[in-house]
DNA sequence: CCCGCTTCGAGGTCCACACATTTCA
DNA sequence: CATGAAATGTGTGGACCTCGAAGCG
């Protein structure tokens, strides 16, 4: 995938939205997930610098990368000589947390070497970014749960983050942080920025040009179009328990601590390169998150009290991670790795698509919209001020 | 199976004008 | 080089229109 906002195209996408599986770069995260709050209510966390696709869930100190948890598991196999390799959870937030607030879970961005610089820290003086990156950094299997509580930025409604709190283990920030107590592999993550270490002295100073905070609205129009459903119809069926006939899982509750291999078996959007773009456009990426890495593969529905939006559901990363591929956790065999590439293909197929449809509506100007809402118009059109209308927004009246 | 008709949805266009950006003195 | 004025370009939402797909007889 390409390093710019899915959204706005031209800044440097610096976090993952899971529910709305997009790439963005902080200023539309904020514009974006700010809009309503259903859309406030969806969990972020940064991006993986490595593959540039995935939402980072650790953090190498080493390294200074982020990385998902696929690249994690690439990087730092226990077989490999950077398995030793410090780590750090990298937390995700929901909301629309100011700078403050987000320095204050990914301190760590501040070991970026240019991190000081940051176009976004001399203009808008928001990210201070102090050293307290030791603050994260606790150990493995230290307060998981707690910490995914208090450490993600919670703003406006987070119900949907705390009561789907059922991350579980690798698969999302805060999931991360439920490392197996007896893990070789010490995953404590930190941030991520687009791009491959190639790339990152390159676009290390453009790094904090996301942060451009500017207040613009936005408009979710396609809001069905994105999520393959619409809102009410996917409300309603989470509501009443309906999530079997929307991810086709209805296996899925007898799932639970099953091999992961079971887990694919039952997931028809898994199946096959073919049916991803249909899984995703359908919404039927599986609400699943797991728990642990290699051998311990629990497996849960996050958060089905039914007070979560469609979104949260999502969040637990697990469903986008699916579909990129036999998961890390996942012990490879002929099947997944023949289908892997298909899968990616169709995955890839999907978000061009997506980036190319998705966020057309976009309001760079709250003022320009504003005054637009205001404006009388004769059949849609703006009129003249002073001339005969037959829409007043503020009224409802007509001049004649 | 093909044709013609209807229905539906997606996307494009239009409008005025405040504001952003660029150009120039 | 800095400043201010003028010129130019941009973006905003609702209604309407066009076009293609789908459904039906």
């Amino acid at each position: 995938m390409g390093y710019l906002c899915d959204f706005c195209g031209e800044q440097r996408s610096m976090v993952y939205c899971r529910s709305d599986a997009a790439c963005l770069c902080l200023s539309c995260d904020r514009n974006v997930h700010s809009a309503n709050a259903l859309s406030k209510r969806h969990s972020r966390t940064l991006l993986c610098e490595r593959c540039n696709s995935q939402p980072a869930l650790v953090r190498c100190a080493e390294e200074k990368l982020s990385l998902c948890q696929n690249c994690d598991w690439t990087g730092h196999g226990a077989s490999t000589s950077t398995s030793s390799h410090k780590r750090q959870t990298i937390n995700c937030y929901s909301g629309c947390p100011s700078a403050a607030e987000l320095s204050s879970i990914w301190s760590f961005v501040l070991d970026s070497p240019s991190a000081g610089e940051s176009t976004c820290e001399q203009e808008m003086g928001l990210m201070s970014l102090t050293e307290n990156g030791e603050k994260n950094a606790r150990g493995p299997s230290e307060n998981n749960m707690r910490q995914n509580v208090s450490s993600s930025v919670e703003l406006n409604d987070v119900r949907g983050m705390d009561k789907s709190n059922v991350w579980f283990g690798s698969s999302l920030a805060p999931a991360v942080n439920d490392q197996p107590a007896g893990s070789s592999n010490a995953s404590l993550p930190k941030l991520c920025c687009p791009g491959t270490k190639d790339t990152e002295l390159s676009e290390e100073n453009d790094l904090y040009d996301d942060f451009n905070m500017d207040e613009v609205d936005l408009n979710f129009e396609n809001y069905e179009e994105l999520f393959g459903v619409s809102l009410s119809h996917s409300e309603e069926l989470f509501e009443n328990g309906g999530i079997d006939s929307l991810f086709g899982m209805k296996d899925m509750s007898a799932a639970e601590g099953s091999s992961v291999g079971h887990f694919n078996s039952t997931q028809p959007a898994c199946s096959n390169a073919a049916s991803a773009d249909s899984a995703v456009s359908t919404k039927t990426e599986p609400i699943l998150c797991f728990t642990g890495r290699q051998g311990q593969s629990n497996l849960s529905f996050s958060g089905l009290t039914g007070e979560s939006s469609p979104g949260d559901y999502q969040d637990c990363g697990a469903s986008s991670m699916l579909l990129l591929g036999e998961p890390p956790w996942c012990p490879p065999c002929p099947e997944s790795s023949f289908q892997s590439g298909n899968r990616n293909d169709a995955v890839m197929r999907y978000k061009e698509k997506k980036k190319t449809r998705k966020f057309e509506k976009r309001v760079r100007y709250a003022s320009r919209k504003a005054r637009a809402d205001v404006r009388k118009r004769v059949k849609g059109r703006f009129v003249k001020a002073g001339e005969n209308y037959d829409y007043d927004p503020l009224s409802q009246t007509r001049s004649y």
